[in-house]
RNA sequence: GCGGGCGUGGCGGAACGGCAGACGCGCUGGACUUAGGAUCCAGUGGGAGUGAUCCCGUGAAGGUUCAAGUCCUUUCGCCCGCACCA
């Protein structure tokens, strides 16, 4: 040991050392208990940033601790390598092929973790872009494809001007593209999809099983899935054989409906107005309509605009003909893509009728209230009891829910019907970069899945990058031009590729195997492996490929490829890192490099202060002079030990069974700083209280190591210091590496077990209790610890403060709390 | 509009219903120095007092309790998610 701490050697010698000895290379199963502890792998942009460090520091801190309690503890790093930033920087920069863009970027940031000290086994890396990879994310495709889960249609979908390409409805943000902010249009096209709808009961129910994971997220996705009962209802058309079927949360006012709208795409609008009157009119609207971008389609500020369409149709209760509209407002993919006027009892439908002037026909009362038409102000959308309602008047709405749809079905003309708003997702991109879609279209056969054994797929690397709207690789015909698997004749290779989050939706399971050549993975390997025990990343992600990778999750159970049923048990949500109380961004010019941090102070100083600023799942307010703090903190460290390395080196047996006075006071520290920091890391995640812990025992090291050596038991000073490294070890992994190399230890620092204390060492003999009167701390005692209630109350009568402050007075109760106060109530 | 979260010193943040402000930053004073942006020591929520002490303090207002930053009600402010979902 140096008597200057120098991080920048220190921390090369260890990487260079732990890379030799490939200290943190993991064998595939273990007797000892497994634990997956995994973040997030990054897109490599090129460099890393502060919330990477921040993601991947809080994820070593726990890797590294699970480790030394004596967990086989799976950490793996990897790289989400397809997507648009590579394929634009070609088409900008021009000449650079987004693979060799990859690539460089990958070598660059995995250079930079390696500088940080996380322990990562390096021989389960891989690419999603790697052939080896996306052969699978190809193979899954088609086990979805086989399985009926992956189909095509053609629909309006999000188009993304600014990516030249589709959007699944997740990346769609306020109408807006979720990565480069441009404003989402309409587009008809013929695209894959996962039937994700198909697992919405299932993604919802087994949230249940997430006990692990942020009440936060959870809602979201229940919110994104948005589970709806109600009814289906069948409204036959007046004078034609066809029926319009609306969906409904509000059977109980079927008798209040005055009107129905449908979206303005419903099929049945160009059957109901061919060769009428109105047909000009009605085409111009929906046209107009459609034209419309998604925010102006969905936000509730713009005005509800509504036409009639010339036809109507005849509810199933009354027999009452009511006219059909088309409007703005209703949606063709919710529900069956229509609405039933009820303004009785509906908002929306009441301002609507208002100013179309539709009747309004009150059906539910309020409990002691009598609704009249004409002069309501708004609709009534509270319980009440059905009137104007046939054989249901009478009834509590709630029971006319069940009774009214109940009625329907047994007619003929209604059920009971879930529905969700989430949508399937869709899956194709126009672009290069990505993974090809296993498809070949022949005009006999039609599309064709290509057969496992010609997988995979490959990209041709000579392709034109030029953003058209349609995917590059359609105008390689090498690539397009293929012969139709089942019948041999031309075919067309589909010429999409598919969304990034198909490939991370899987990449936690190829992680356990990651040389698999028959199979996306070892079965035996993700058994053991799965789920994952901690999963760590932004929030940003709690729809987007959470949601996707639960479901994939479950498809992939359902087809007996892997046996858990969700894929991450605990989820961490970290909070952002800010600056200035803004997020780092280029455009605010508030970006803190982590590589000028490292290279200033080293990781680990980076790690410690990222890890103490803020509890993880908070943001936090990144400050150059907080760095500094903690820099002080290693330095402290490193002063501490080094005059003392060959005392300690030289200290062998264990402190004496009866200390007394500051040796036993320092022991008693050192012991509930053990307890205290196990405590922290393994039961709330809390790093930040954990390293005060950590600083607290260094201050006490200090004051002991001041003391004269006759009355230091060097015992002792040896515990405490094997301790303090011990514990700071996951937060600082090369400082305490060194130092614990220079006392003379044997291995890794990393490879100890965790110390463990012992409870008899952190009983205190006295203790301070404070003593209240009426509440108000008065005084405070030092006694003798373990005093039964009545010992203290005995003891704090006498005290002269109370005393003096009772005196004369009547004491009401006297309230005596083992081991902390009492409270003595005077009046 | 609906759902969730957060409001504590100059700052980041601590506090099983039981001493509010741990730890760190910053600041003030001192020590060591040719020097200090190094290090060490002491102090540091606000107010009153020479002082021992006393009063006030966790966005605001009520409530429960011997005791509330913490539990309950109302309210204000900020942040996030969803949003014409029938």
């Amino acid at each position: 040991m140096k008597e200057k701490y120098n991080f920048d050697e220190v921390e090369r010698k260890w990487q260079e050392r732990w890379a030799e000895e490939d200290l943190y290379a993991v064998p595939d199963f273990s007797d000892r208990p497994k634990y997956y502890c995994l973040e997030m792998f990054p897109y490599p942009s090129g460099k890393l940033h502060m919330g990477h460090v921040r993601n991947y520091s809080i994820g070593d801190v726990v890797a590294r601790f699970k480790t030394m309690q004596g967990f086989h503890v799976l950490h793996p790093m990897g790289w989400d390598a397809f997507g648009l930033p590579a394929e634009n920087a070609a088409i900008k920069h021009g000449g650079i092929h987004p693979a060799q863009w990859t690539i460089d970027n990958i070598s660059n940031m995995r250079e930079q973790l390696k500088q940080l000290g996380i322990s990562y086994d390096w021989n389960r890396e891989f690419a999603t872009c790697d052939p080896e990879y996306y052969r699978w994310t190809e193979w899954l495709f088609l086990q979805l494809f086989h399985s009926g889960l992956a189909y095509r249609k053609l629909s309006a979908v999000n188009w993304c001007p600014g990516c030249a390409t589709v959007l699944a409805n997740e990346q769609v943000v306020n109408g807006g593209c979720e990565r480069c902010k441009s404003t989402v249009e309409k587009r008809e096209l013929a695209q894959w999809f996962f039937k994700i709808t198909d697992y919405a009961d299932r993604l919802l129910g087994d949230m249940e099983l997430l006990d692990g994971w942020p009440e936060k997220v959870k809602i979201m996705q229940e919110n994104w899935i948005g589970r709806s009962e109600g009814a289906e209802i069948d409204f036959k058309i007046d004078g034609s054989q066809e029926t319009i079927t609306v969906y409904t949360t509000r059977p109980d006012t079927v008798f209040g409906v005055t009107y129905m709208v449908l979206a303005p795409e419903h099929p049945l609008v160009e059957k109901l107005i061919a060769g009428s009157k109105d047909e000009a009119k009605v085409r111009e609207f929906v046209r107009k309509v459609r034209n419309l971008s998604e925010i102006d389609r969905t936000s509730n500020e713009v005005e509800k605009v509504g036409l009639p369409i010339g036809a109507s149709c005849v509810n199933p209760l009354t027999g009452d003909k009511v006219p059909i509209l088309i409007a703005n407002y209703v949606l063709l993919e919710y529900g069956t893509g229509c609405v039933m006027g009820v303004p009785a009892h509906d908002q929306r439908d009441f301002e609507f009728a208002r100013k179309y002037g539709f009747p309004i026909r009150v059906v539910i009362q309020p409990p002691g209230a009598e609704l009249e038409p004409d002069t309501m102000e708004a609709a009534y959308e509270e319980e009440g009891l059905l009137v104007n309602s046939g054989r249901f008047n009478g009834l509590p709405n709630q029971e006319a829910i069940k009774a009214i749809t109940s009625h329907l079905e047994e007619k003929g003309q209604g059920r009971f019907r879930v529905t969700y708003r989430l949508r399937d997702w869709l899956i194709s991109r126009q672009r290069y970069w990505g993974a090809p879609i296993p498809i070949i279209y022949c005009d006999h056969c039609g599309p064709v899945p290509v057969p496992e054994s010609d997988l995979p797929v490959l990209l041709p690397m000579e392709v034109e990058f030029k953003p058209t709207g349609q995917s590059p690789l359609a105008e390689c015909p090498e690539f397009v031009n293929a012969v139709c698997p089942k019948c041999g004749g031309p075919g067309k290779r589909e010429t999409d590729t598919m969304d990034t989050f198909m490939c991370s939706s899987w990449y936690y399971y190829r992680y356990t195997s990651p040389g698999e050549d028959s199979g996306p993975w070892d079965k035996a390997k993700t058994d053991y492996w799965l789920p994952v025990d901690q999963y760590i990343g932004g929030v940003e992600h709690a729809i987007l490929h959470l949601l996707y990778s639960r479901f994939f999750t479950k498809v992939l159970y359902d087809l007996k490829l892997i046996s858990n049923l969700e894929p991450f048990t605990n989820l961490l949500t970290q909070g952002m890192v800010l600056k200035d109380g803004a997020k780092m961004s280029k455009s605010k010019g508030n970006v803190v490099s982590p590589e000028d941090i490292v290279a200033r102070y080293g990781a680990d100083t980076a790690r410690m202060f990222i890890l103490f600023a803020a509890p993880p799942e908070r943001d936090l307010e990144w400050s150059d002079q907080g760095v500094e703090g903690c820099f002080r903190f290693l330095n402290r460290v490193w002063r501490l030990v080094e005059p003392l390395q060959d005392v300690i080196k030289n200290t062998t047996g264990r402190p004496a069974e009866n200390l007394v006075g500051v040796n036993r006071e320092m022991r008693r520290i050192t012991h509930k700083t053990i307890k205290k920091v196990t405590e922290d890391i393994s039961t709330r995640f809390n790093f930040n209280t954990a390293v005060s812990a950590i600083m607290e025992l260094v201050n006490a090291l200090y004051q002991f190591k001041e003391l004269p050596e006759t009355d230091r038991d060097q015992a002792v000073l040896r515990e405490s210091v094997d301790a303090l490294l011990l514990l700071l070890a996951p937060f600082a992994p090369h400082i305490t590496e060194e130092i614990w190399e220079a006392t003379g230890h044997q291995g890794s620092v990393h490879m100890q077990a965790w110390p463990s204390y012992d409870p008899a060492a952190i009983v205190e003999d006295e203790i301070t209790i404070v003593v209240q009167v009426n509440s108000k701390v008065r005084d405070r005692m030092l006694v003798p610890a373990g005093l039964t209630a009545a010992q203290m109350q005995e003891l704090v009568m006498k005290d002269p403060k109370v005393l003096k402050l009772t005196e004369g007075k009547k004491i009401v109760k006297i309230i005596p709390v083992p081991g902390k106060l009492v409270n003595i109530v005077v009046k």
